[in-house]
DNA sequence: GCGTTAATCGAACGGTCGTTCTATTATCCA
DNA sequence: TGGATAATAGAACGACCGTTCGATTAACGC
């Protein structure tokens, strides 16, 4: 399926000035996530990116083996801004219940703070999740980690008492992460002007079901 | 974008026997429908489903006024089976509590009793939510009749006296929503065998919180 | 059974797809 | 600044796309 490898050129030296080459390719990538996010991966195609970015098809196509490497890439790049956006500045709250707060509420954000139309990563899970292949691996091992990454921070709000200690941190990831989707078929399907508002109350109820109880 | 119109032929009197067309057609909807049901709508191709079929092109397409039409068709029968499916049977359930939760265990369980690979419902929520058109359109009607059903069912148990007065059915439905949602990623995407239980889970804790509390 | 209509086929259309070449231009390091 | 290399363009490919059309065959109502 793959032609030759220009797919991924080697990191450079870190705070090395960023190559031509290397540059245009953040840019496409970049058109390439808005596209993505909208129109779906499988739309991803190099006639509409070439045109979208003013050059030509080979010359697009060049930067990546093959249309496989390029929906890969785009799903990878999607990750990364996740990561930064809506992840890393939730490990700035403490451990505990208010970083576990922090964590959803900027992933219930991440999508518009990015100015993306929709979230591209759980668009890849269900556009892909049906489909063996390599984007199906990438979209579970990216999602499959942030389902880790929650459940440790449900574990961190256990061990400092503010969650139950039979809390199962597992089904808390499962119930937020249904949260989030039904937040999104909301906002994108119904248009629903409360449904960050509805995100956030389900979320609270969530968290307050697991709470330690005053009494008993 | 459509040709002529030979789309919808007009229903014939309840109880008359099939055309060989009508015949046709329904065994095309059938194959597109488990196809689209893995590969989305957008993979519904004339050509695929002609050779799936083991017809010609132009044979299949006479049938539709367009491959948008066909792809409505499909989406109407996925809509119409999970009426039949998933729905209609609930109905014996008495109202309040039961029926509530009759619609929401077929809901889960729907899709594998129609021996299809994915809710076909959810994966075009996911798929066209963000593109503006006849299937946006379509999804959304389906999707909010939905949503208007499983209200009113909340409602009913909260005139039973079964669920609290204040119990807020569209945040009950909204966080429905959510918990088959995640079942979904957790049964497609990561192959998890708890998918079913801990979306049960997630329901039972769901009513559990709205349920009239025994004192106070 | 026959005539009419419905159903299907086969070939062809202009387009776009992903991909492969070769040639040309731009970038970068010594 | 020149020479090696990276980046891009252009044309072409076979394949498939949705769609049209005219011819052919099947099904149906009388």
């Amino acid at each position: 399926m793959r032609t030759a490898e220009p797919a991924s050129p080697q990191p450079r030296p870190l705070g090395a000035r960023q190559t031509k080459g290397e540059e245009t390719r953040a840019a496409i990538l970049d058109a390439a996530l808005r596209h993505a996010s909208t129109h779906g991966y499988e739309a991803l195609t190099i006639g509409v990116l070439a045109e979208k970015m003013g050059m030509s098809k080979s010359g697009l196509f060049a930067h990546f083996g093959s249309k496989e490497d390029l929906q890969i890439a785009t799903l990878d790049e999607a990750a990364r801004r996740y990561t930064a956006v809506g992840f890393i500045p939730a490990l700035a709250a403490p451990r505990g219940l208010k970083r576990v707060r922090a964590l959803f509420t900027l992933w219930l954000e991440w999508t518009e703070r990015s100015e993306l139309a929709a979230c591209p990563i759980m668009a890849a899970s269900a556009e892909y999740s049906h489909r063996p292949g390599p984007m199906r691996d990438t979209v579970e091992e990216h999602v499959r980690r942030l389902h880790l990454e929650i459940m440790k921070a449900v574990e961190m709000a256990v061990a400092t008492g503010e969650l139950a200690p039979d809390t199962q941190p597992d089904q808390v990831a499962f119930e937020a992460f249904g949260i989030i989707a039904s937040c999104y078929q909301a906002r994108y399907l119904f248009h629903d002007p409360r449904a960050n508002a509805r995100a956030l109350n389900a979320f609270e109820r969530l968290v307050a079901s697991h709470q330690v109880p005053p009494t008993r």
